[in-house]
DNA sequence: GATATCACTTAACCTAGGTTAATTCCTTTC
DNA sequence: GAAAGGAATTAACCTAGGTTAAGTGATATC
């Protein structure tokens, strides 16, 4: 794919946003990745001090606890920011890796001349506030899913969340991202199938 | 308490974070509250349209399911910002009220002109961000915790992140808090204590 | 075409935590 | 000081989900 347009996917993704983002954005030093299917942006650890625009393709956010289980935390569809907020803006080891589900394209940019722009740029802070909000929102939403509702009941809420994702990705990173193991899902879909 | 005594407690809590914001934002409508144990300084469904600081006390932020059952998102221990993101940002209905567990103060400022206020002031906004982004990695580290963690080592790490609450507030409510019942974590704390 | 390999299912068994209820111990309140 | 309500404990029982393992298709590899 062109460099434009990529670039163009990134400017429609910002003003579908809401807001007038000074395109000098576009200047930033900008690389291109294509990432295959099952490969990982970064691991958990890195210190993973990227901007990262999914321009197309799905990815996961997947940690790994200390016993060796994969958590699947999040799937993201591009267009889309993503990236470990946390790495970012605190140096830190990030506590996720990103792994692609399908081939994807994402887009990096430094985290520092990002900042650097938002320092100069009002309309890029107002937009950064907007991602943070939007996201914050969702995570939310998220938790308090996970006290209030049964495993049953957090899969059919996947399934709305998620449409199409049920068929095309692993039925295990569904369950990881449900909080139980491949077989209780199982279990729980055929449940489901007979009523 | 005096007015101007907290006010300046908002002005250092502000300054902590290291940030030089305007003292202009002193000059905004201002309404004390004093929020009594046990009280809501508003509850699930209302509009809570405000930006909050709670000067002195402790608070929980607390939602209940369909089924009636209590939920403690998280607890709050004064001099913080504290309110609800999703509400304020959306003007939808809050997902969470906010109790007092201490005889507490609080300052409301409408979120209106707060948010007026960041438009006109840069410092103003990146203070902003910086909340956003201080809650947001909090939230990320409960999520995962709440996965990939047993309740007894939910309840250990409770421990350590509010140290000295375990004996202050009520111990349903660190259970609601941890994703169990009073009952359960009794059992966890019986066998704690045999080890 | 034979054989690994991997995703998924199914079944048997186990455990953490939920539910209900009885008991004790505190506070309030009169 | 008696009575009543709430908080915590303990015990008996139940269930959702974990664990292990065997079986079934698929797809990949030779």
């Amino acid at each position: 794919m062109e460099q434009t347009q990529l670039t163009n996917s990134l400017q429609t993704y910002f003003n579908r946003l809401g807001h007038d983002i000074d395109l000098s954005i576009l200047t930033l030093p900008v690389e291109p990745h294509s990432v295959s299917k099952g490969d990982y942006l970064f691991q958990q650890g890195d210190i993973a001090s990227n901007f990262y625009f999914l321009s197309t393709g799905l990815v996961r956010y997947v940690s790994v606890s200390d016993e060796g289980k994969e958590f699947t935390q999040s799937f993201v569809k591009g267009p889309s920011v993503i990236g470990s907020t946390k790495s970012m803006v605190t140096k830190l080891k990030a506590s996720f890796g990103i792994q692609a589900l399908e081939d994807s394209i994402v887009l990096s940019y430094p985290w520092a001349s990002f900042y650097e722009q938002m320092r100069h740029d009002k309309n890029f802070l107002e937009f950064y506030v907007k991602l943070l909000e939007r996201i914050f929102i969702g995570k939310e939403e998220r938790e308090s899913a996970f006290m209030k509702h049964s495993a049953e009941r957090r899969y059919l809420d996947f399934c709305v969340a998620f449409p199409g994702l049920k068929d095309t990705i692993q039925q295990q990173q569904i369950a990881s991202y449900i909080g139980i193991t491949p077989v209780a899902l199982s279990r729980i879909r055929q449940k489901l199938k007979l009523c």
